[in-house]
RNA sequence: GUGGUUGUAGCUCAGCUGGUUAGAGCGCCUGAUUGUGGUUCAGGAGGUCGCCGGUUCGAAACCGGUCUUCCACCCCA
């Protein structure tokens, strides 16, 4: 049997694992200095709980998981025999693995109502899946870092979003911009247009604005059938480089522009360290957005957006709680760990590795070099014992490679003198201590 | 899901139009050096050429399938 691993999934070796704790310790300090509560759910829900909230696209990228027992002895016969997939899928899965943290969010908070109270604010770390074809920075299998406020529509909570992001990525040392829109302004643009019934056809087709440009925008809306006078009518209104410009004759619209204008009034004279930006054209895919919606990308680095968000009036709705409006934001750890692997981000120094290794030369001063360690220990110093008497070499080589910066070797003479070599990996130069200098000098 | 692309030693990659025992650099192991790593020198180990099948006297190379990688579309973190 060849060891392999799943597709759009990967291993992680320790000095990734650091890396990545060094990812979520940032994001979530900044998460709790806003007062938001770590919760945790299920990678598992039920497949119903899943299905119809992410759009037609998204229930195709469902991970099912297959019955337990004999599924085929209670599989839908007609839908077996015609091999009709998607007719058979409910009588054979009933458990899907979660494709966001969001969705998972409004059952727990419809579940748990009487447990919480409102607003309630939560920040959820957990890995999500999709069964999306890999790419760069698209995996299977990927964590996300979400925020939520479930449980009131004041826009604060859209103003206070916007700072969240901007501190992280500052903190993170990533430039990134930060895309603003709202789907009533999109909703009214459609509107303004004389093509209501049609605006998710149109957003689909002017998100691809800066990908196929304004020609290729405009092939797309005259094949989905927009006449030119409509087309023309769109353009205008994306055009507008601010949110003063836009004057679109829909109701609809005019409440997503203000609606925007309010969070701009909470934000003050507050300034962002990195680049915010009304843009008409930003879509976002999911289903579930009402309002606001948000998307992040990195300045420096071609990857697809490291972060997005919006609110969601109904998505409790379904669960059969009304009247439950949330906003929230997501931060795609795999691909900021990627941009930062790129940029070079990362912090050289990890503090959470073994300080010292003691090294000995036969059995005798490998047991005194035990007995050390648990007095170095007992000071929270992070100490290794080499295994045994190997040849020096080899021990210092091992110390070496873990990149341990202290290292003492324990002899006959050390036992005697009760004085050790502390020696420096870095300069090379060794100190001849007792074993409370060394305790100070490593604390 | 559609179209394309990639896969040779632990890693990065050579290998001409199919022709004996498949190579390099780095890494690894051993020694020079029986109380001290990173440098140097000498030697050594390691590959069912992603996997399965086909064509051929003969396949790492050609064909088909499959898995994987990356790219475009779709969508998204």
């Amino acid at each position: 049997m060849k060891p392999q691993i799943l597709k759009g999934t990967r291993d992680f070796l320790p000095e990734q694992i650091f890396k990545r704790e060094y990812i979520f310790n940032t994001i979530r300090s900044v998460f709790k200095t806003y007062g938001f509560l770590p919760i945790e759910t299920p990678v598992m829900e039920h497949l119903n709980t899943l299905t119809g909230k992410y759009g037609e696209e998204g229930d195709k990228l469902l991970f099912k998981l297959l019955n337990n027992g004999d599924f085929l002895a209670k599989a839908d016969a007609k839908a077996l025999e015609e091999k009709n997939s998607s007719a058979l899928i409910p009588s054979i899965s009933k458990r899907g693995l979660r494709y966001d943290l969001t969705v998972p969010f409004a059952r727990f908070v419809v579940m748990h109502q009487n447990d919480i109270s409102f607003p309630f604010k939560r920040f959820q770390i957990q890995p999500v899946w999709r069964a999306d074809r890999p790419q760069k920075g698209r995996y299977q299998e990927f964590y996300q870092c979400d925020v939520d406020v479930v449980g009131s529509t004041s826009l604060l909570y859209e103003a206070e979003l916007l700072q969240i992001y901007d501190e992280v990525f500052k903190s993170l040392g990533i430039k990134v911009t930060i895309r603003v829109n709202n789907r009533k302004v999109l909703q009214g643009i459609a509107q303004d247009a004389g093509i209501a019934d049609r605006w998710m056809d149109m957003t689909i087709a002017i998100d691809k604005l800066d990908k196929i440009g304004k020609d290729g925008v405009t092939d797309e809306l005259s094949k989905k059938g927009f006449t030119a006078q409509s087309t023309e009518k769109i353009f205008k209104s994306i055009n507008c480089e601010s949110l003063e410009e836009l004057n679109l004759d829909s109701e609809i619209g005019r409440l997503g522009i203000a609606e925007l204008n309010e969070i701009h009034a909470f934000l003050g004279d507050h300034t962002f360290y990195n680049k915010v930006k009304f843009d008409p054209t930003l879509a976002r895919g999911l289903g579930y957005y009402t309002g606001f919606i948000v998307e992040v990308l990195a300045d420096d680095v071609k990857i697809g957006s490291i972060g997005g968000g919006g609110r969601y009036d109904d998505l409790t709705a379904s669960f059969g709680m009304k009247d439950m409006s949330g906003v929230g934001i997501s931060f795609g750890a795999e691909r900021i760990y990627d941009v930062m692997e790129e940029l070079d981000l990362f912090p050289t120094d990890n503090n959470a590795a073994t300080k010292i290794i003691l090294l000995s030369f036969d059995k005798e001063s490998l047991m005194h070099a035990n007995q050390l360690a648990i007095n170095l220990r007992a000071s929270n110093i992070a100490t290794e014992v080499y295994p045994s008497a190997a040849k020096m070499k080899k021990q210092m080589k091992y110390a070496n490679d873990r990149k341990i910066p202290f290292v003492i070797v324990i002899g006959s003479n050390e036992i005697s003198d009760k004085k050790y070599g502390l020696k420096n990996m870095d300069t090379g130069e060794t100190d001849h201590l007792t074993l409370d200098k060394i305790i100070q000098r490593l604390t």
